[in-house]
DNA sequence: CGTATCCATAAGTTTGGACTTATGAATAGA
DNA sequence: TCTATTCATAAGTCCAAACTTATGGATACG
């Protein structure tokens, strides 16, 4: 019953995934964001507000900046909803497990 | 390197989620489908080539009906992401494992 | 055969959302 | 204080895409 939605609707977006991505890789400001993504400032801070809508952004103000991290907890609607939709197949729990163990060996 | 990007799109529309959660669930036909839906029966036909396209579903023909069911590897893209992006977060990988756990005792 | 059902495609409409530029608030530094 | 950064918001544009109705092809069935 986690509404999942929010997440997918964030995700969707290429560019905005990109932002994501770069924010999961360590905390970083919009500045530094914008440099490298063909996008304006603005466009960039009106994707991280969409993340931050979605639960999976954080902020933290500190001078001028604000930095971002993304919030540990935000993808796991995303978890949730695979495991309801993937339920019915054991091959797919299988994958996840081989996944998990190259992850984490 | 797996393109996640037709299967974020594909899945970020709640209707047509809808469809795939009810195909995911077991075959079925468009008709059936249609059902309950509240949207038109090409909108499912459309929603159903979507999820082709992006490899979530797969179809076979018998008579008038066309039945689809949901391709097992479909949703690999999804978790090849997820481990991409939250490949920082030790944490994540502890709460996948957690629900595995829960999924497949 | 003729008809009804099932489905996919075509064509057109409409709305959400991904951009842009413009601007202002807040802070740092000279 | 004055200026330069950093960021968020406002307002407007534009396009993808989620619908609709219309239609035709294919199959089942009388």
């Amino acid at each position: 019953m986690t509404h999942a939605d929010p997440v997918f609707r964030a995700l969707a977006d290429p560019t905005r995934r990109a932002v994501f991505e770069r924010v999961a890789a360590g905390e970083t400001h919009v500045a530094a964001l914008t440099v490298g993504l063909s996008v304006s400032q603005p466009a960039v801070s009106q994707h991280l507000a969409t993340l931050k809508t979605a639960g999976l952004v954080c902020e933290r103000r500190e001078g001028r900046r604000t930095y971002y991290r993304a919030d540990p907890a935000g993808l796991e609607p995303l978890v949730d909803w695979m495991a309801r939709a993937g339920a019915f197949w054991p091959e797919r729990v299988d994958r996840l497990k081989k996944l998990l163990e190259r992850m984490d060996p």
